[in-house]
DNA sequence: TCCCCTTAGAGACGGTTCGTCTCTTACGAG
DNA sequence: CTCGTAAGAGACGAACCGTCTCTAAGGGGA
């Protein structure tokens, strides 16, 4: 019943960040505790001060390392319609499986979490478009930055302003009624 | 020196929510604290938790009592375009004013607060662009609740995942770009 | 092969805050 | 004048943070 073998490097960072994110969806971000990790880790709180200055360097560590590549392969449908749903889909669905209450969280207590998620989110959205002036679905592929990444930053308030599940008729409507008149009356 | 006459009932309460208010100004959301609310205000802690069963629920009440009415008269400026620009800079004045951190604190802690400002804040917009459309500055007051609502959300949206304060650039690139072109293509 | 140095693993510790409880005493209602 | 409600004050236990200390494992270098 002994820990004979003790972890090392890679091997032990990837135990702590799995325990990290465990606990994480199991007691949300406020119920998140450094001692808990550790328990369940198997280790003392110091191994995860050694390498995470906090709770929220941890918890940011440990959605990038198990959430990863949020938006890596950027849809390719055909359809600049179902491009931007899919979009949304794959954001809906990872929220979802987190909760509103990291998010939440994190935000209160790291507060540059921002400049990347965003700033990728607009690559994405521009490609998408790009691919869709290229089709001669859409006149231009010109399109503001406050429109490219209007849907997705309305979602993302959505989300975090309603404690239920995002409907699907919200996407519908984000790309309906919003996106795709603002791209065409470009 | 001494504090004589004692306090009760509306005076006592007044003070109690000046005391949180200010505390809230002066440390934020995360450093406030019951103990300090309650020393600010000359009294024990038992006299807040009495009136209310947390911190999240005495902030609220504080916001509730010193905001106030925080869209109680609509702008009416005579221009579309001036009107909303005028409930985003009210929305970034209050903000300005409270800082990002009581928000994200709130948002964490107090996970219902959103359907009464979400609500109030499509009767605003609705009120406004009812108002364009009688002027005949656009054809119809017809717009998806989805439309009248997203320079609002977009603009909290900012708030909330940027530290620095708003810039007036992103009001008029929120009216500009993304709701008249909407409210347009209607 | 052996030694040494990094660091894993474990837990104590002080500090802070929460929310509860207790106790005395002011003061308004009747 | 009396009596009950609630103010004012602070002790208290529990939880958690982040730091510190200590022992021993085991990999790298000689």
């Amino acid at each position: 019943m002994e820990q004979t073998q003790r972890r090392r490097g890679a091997e032990l960072e990837a135990v702590l960040l799995d325990a990290a994110w465990d606990e994480l969806l199991e007691s949300g971000y406020a119920g998140l505790t450094m001692e808990r990790v550790a328990a369940r880790a198997h280790t003392g709180k110091q191994v995860l001060y050694r390498r995470w200055r906090n709770r929220a360097e941890l918890v940011i560590a440990a959605m990038r390392y198990r959430a990863g590549s949020i938006v890596e392969d950027i849809p390719d449908t055909g359809s600049l319609r179902d491009d931007v749903l899919a979009v949304l889909q794959r954001m809906a669905d990872r929220f979802a499986s987190l909760g509103p209450d990291i998010v939440h969280g994190l935000l209160a207590e790291a507060p540059d979490l921002d400049p990347e998620v965003s700033s990728r989110m607009t690559g994405v959205m521009a490609t998408i478009v790009r691919r869709a002036a290229a089709r001669g679905e859409i006149p231009t592929a010109d399109v503001p930055d406050r429109v490219l990444t209007a849907p997705t930053n309305l979602l993302r308030h959505e989300m975090l302003f309603t404690s239920e599940p995002v409907a699907a008729s919200t996407l519908t409507s984000l790309v309906d009624d919003v996106f795709l008149p603002l791209v065409r009356a470009t």
